[in-house]
DNA sequence: TTTACATATACGATTTTTCATATATGATTT
DNA sequence: AAATCATATATGAAAAATCGTATATGTAAA
């Protein structure tokens, strides 16, 4: 699998946004979320949403795939190792800043 | 030694500029800095430089030593360890992102 | 083929960040 | 104590990011 070339500045320019940061780190957590699966556990309308997803996909951190209506989003499988350590290494040492969302997002997963 | 308090959207948003990026790789692999070797390093106007440095401060990514004219900026001994191994992720994974401003440093380290 | 639902994008307005320049401070040298 | 050097801060302008709202697209169901 080829591996996707990111600058280091760019990679934390998209983790420097809140809704940014929460959707990696959730899809880091939990894999493949659609936009309402976001929507429901960040509390954002769906716009807002598409619109960070949108920049995450410009730096090719995430990938997306349709499912009928809905679209999925998963991180991208091709990201390098040190990115992935990175967002792994975030996400296991502060888990009160992703605890809401992701308490959230139990609820939202069983709603298909 | 108590370490220090971060939120990773604080950190993020501290590592998402370029300036603040490269101060922070650099203290990570080359140790305490004074200003003047920043803008030797980086090619950058004094108050650029201390402005940047003003916000690492701020969110109490680097602490700061006078000895004598000089003021050194050392990366804050107590950070948890998480923020440190994101720096050093970083840093072993991207040399050519840093590499011109630390061929440049090895010359302002002789000029005291 | 109309309707409804999920998602994407366009557009101004607002906020935040960055920058250039000028000036202030604190330590050393004369 | 004046002059000089290293560094810090203030200020206003420019650039970039974010947001709310409206609207467009694509899929599926009726």
């Amino acid at each position: 699998m080829n591996q996707i070339d990111i600058s280091p500045l760019a990679l934390f320019k998209c983790l420097a946004q809140d809704t940014r940061l929460k959707t990696l780190l959730l899809l880091s957590e939990k894999g493949p979320l659609c936009v309402c699966d976001l929507t429901e556990s960040l509390k954002l309308s769906q716009p807002k949403i598409s619109r960070h997803l949108a920049d995450l996909r410009a730096c090719q951190l995430v990938t997306d795939e349709r499912r009928g209506k809905w679209v999925y989003y998963h991180l991208n499988p091709a990201l390098p190792h040190w990115v992935t350590s990175v967002l792994n290494t975030t996400l296991n040492n502060n888990s009160e800043y992703l605890g809401e969302a992701l308490s959230q997002l139990c609820c939202a997963t069983t709603c298909d």
